[in-house]
This record gives structure tokens, sequence and C-alpha cells, in this order.
DNA sequence: TTACAGGTCTTGT
DNA sequence: ACAAGACCTGTA
């Protein structure tokens, strides 16, 4: 068990932000967050308002803290920066969003598991994705001691089936995906190497993966913070707030971070 | 009953 | 290149 204070996070808020399925929340103010092989049990102790963050108590050595957990949160991003950034902009909106927000990191998550959460997500909503991804889990059945793995191709037989999990149509755009992840070993060590232009249009020639699947993998995935995914919410908010054009230029390399903020106050506050 | 979910694919122009 | 329509399915 360690102890870190840690800026700009709020362990809701990232469980509701919309880039992760699994966070479990154990009791108030704990999360399970598995990642890999591994899971972390983290607790917010006490919050400190001026950081937008707080003091956590996290169920790991301080090895796994340098050489995992410190990575998957991403600590060496300055958030605080970004968030003055919005603050010190006069604009409205997007200060009221990320009041709403500022708890949310962009988590360095496993790539495999964006890419096969994201393919579900398309026309289709939250709970049922988080059902959709349980029940694969569950139904692959990696256990590893108080939670299942998320699989990697290797790890289903080849006569797996997607039926029954609540997929819709969706089940053969995975069962195609693990296929080529089965065929192109590479391909997992090979889109991290590349930019995010190059990876965006990699992802792009994937069935099942379009503009938007591709921008949340690149963003949620790669960490390419500069992907800006627009999905029926944030078309919403550019269509009734920035209909003379987003500040793009002001938070260039950054706008993905921006739009967890819109996105999340949306899914909050029921705002436009 | 219809509309909507963190859209994409296919087909017709 | 672009605009329809179709598409699984649970919830309101």
């Amino acid at each position: 068990m360690i102890k870190k204070t840690i800026g700009n996070l709020q362990l809701d808020m990232v469980a509701d932000s919309g880039q992760c399925f699994r966070w479990k929340k154990l009791e108030e103010d704990t999360y399970m967050v598995p990642v890999g092989r591994k899971a972390l049990i983290i607790t917010c102790d006490c919050v400190h308002k001026d950081i937008a963050g707080g003091e956590f108590s996290l169920e790991c050595s301080d090895d796994e803290w340098d050489s995992l957990w410190s990575s998957y949160l991403d600590m060496e991003t300055d958030y605080q920066a970004i968030g003055d950034k919005i603050l010190s902009s006069g604009d409205e909106y997007l200060t009221e969003a990320y009041r709403a927000g500022s708890g949310i990191r962009i988590l360095r998550q496993d790539l495999w598991e964006v890419i096969i959460s994201f393919i579900i997500s398309q026309n289709n909503n939250i709970k049922r994705i988080k059902g959709s991804i349980e029940a694969f889990c569950d139904k692959a059945g990696l256990d590893q001691g108080g939670f299942n793995a998320f699989p990697y191709p290797n790890d289903i037989p080849e006569d797996f089936s997607f039926a029954n999990l609540g997929l819709g149509y969706r089940d053969e755009y995975l069962e195609n995906m693990y296929r080529c992840g089965r065929k192109e070993s590479e391909l997992l060590s090979l889109l991290p190497e590349k930019g995010y232009e190059e990876a965006r249009e990699m992802l792009l020639g994937f069935k099942g993966i379009g503009p938007k699947v591709a921008n949340c993998i690149c963003l949620f995935g790669l960490h390419h913070v500069e992907a800006f995914p627009v999905d029926t919410h944030i078309k919403q908010i550019l269509d009734g707030h920035y209909s003379q054009g987003f500040p793009f230029d002001r938070y260039e390399g950054v706008a993905g971070i921006v739009q967890q903020y819109m996105f999340y106050a949306k899914q909050k506050l029921g705002k436009q």
C-alpha cells in the first residue's frame, strides 16, 4: 500500500468519462482498475479542491507505481496547465465544462482493449457497452483472481462465438478484428510507433472502425491527445456553441483532452 | 410505439 | 465524393 498526492484526478469522473468501461466501484471512493493481467485498488482518502485532485491510497508497491500505474494515470502530463489555458480563455462554455470535469485524466490504457471496446461502442449506449464487455471477459474466463482479464487475440480459440454477448451486428467486427490480431501479430507493436495521422489511417482499414472510433483509439489507446473524436454529443456542442468554429489553434496538440471535458460535462450536467 | 445510444457499411447517384 | 438507409438491442 502506498500513498500519493495526485492533481486533476477524481475517480468518479474518470469512471464516468466514457474513456474506460471496466472500472469497478467497490465502495464509495474506491475502485478496482484492471489493466492487462493486473488490477489496482485505488482509494481517494481526501480531496484537495485547489488541485482538482487529492490524496490516494494505492494497493501496489513503489516499483509497480513507477513501472505501470504512474504511466497509466498519465502523471507526466500537466493537466493544470491545460486547465489554466481554458480558464483564462474567456470561453464561458469551456470554463464550465472544465469546472465539471477537471478531475479527468486521459488514461494510458491497453491498446487492444481500447480497439475492441470502441468498436463495440459504435451506435450504442454506455450501459450496454459495459455489459457486453463484461459478458465477453466473463465468457473468455481469464481469471486473475478477483477479475477476468481482457482477452488478447491468442487468448480465445479461433472458433470462439461472439453471439449472445449483446453485441448485435458488431459481433462480426470483433470476429474479424480478433482474426486480424492473430494473423498480423505485429499489429499491436506497429501501431504505437506511428504518428497520429498514420495510425488513424491504418485503423480506418479495419471493418467496423470509422473516423470516430479511429480517433477514440488514437486518443485513448495510443495517447495521441491531439485526436478529437466527434460523436453525436460533441457534434451537438459544436453546432450549438461553436457554429463559428471551435478554437482548435488555442488547444493545439491537446484538443482531445479538451474534448473529454466537454463530453463529460454534457453527460453530467445534461447540457449542450 | 418511436427515438436514441461515444457510427459504420453498403448502395445508388 | 456524397447522401440516404439499414443495422442489433436495451432503455425511456
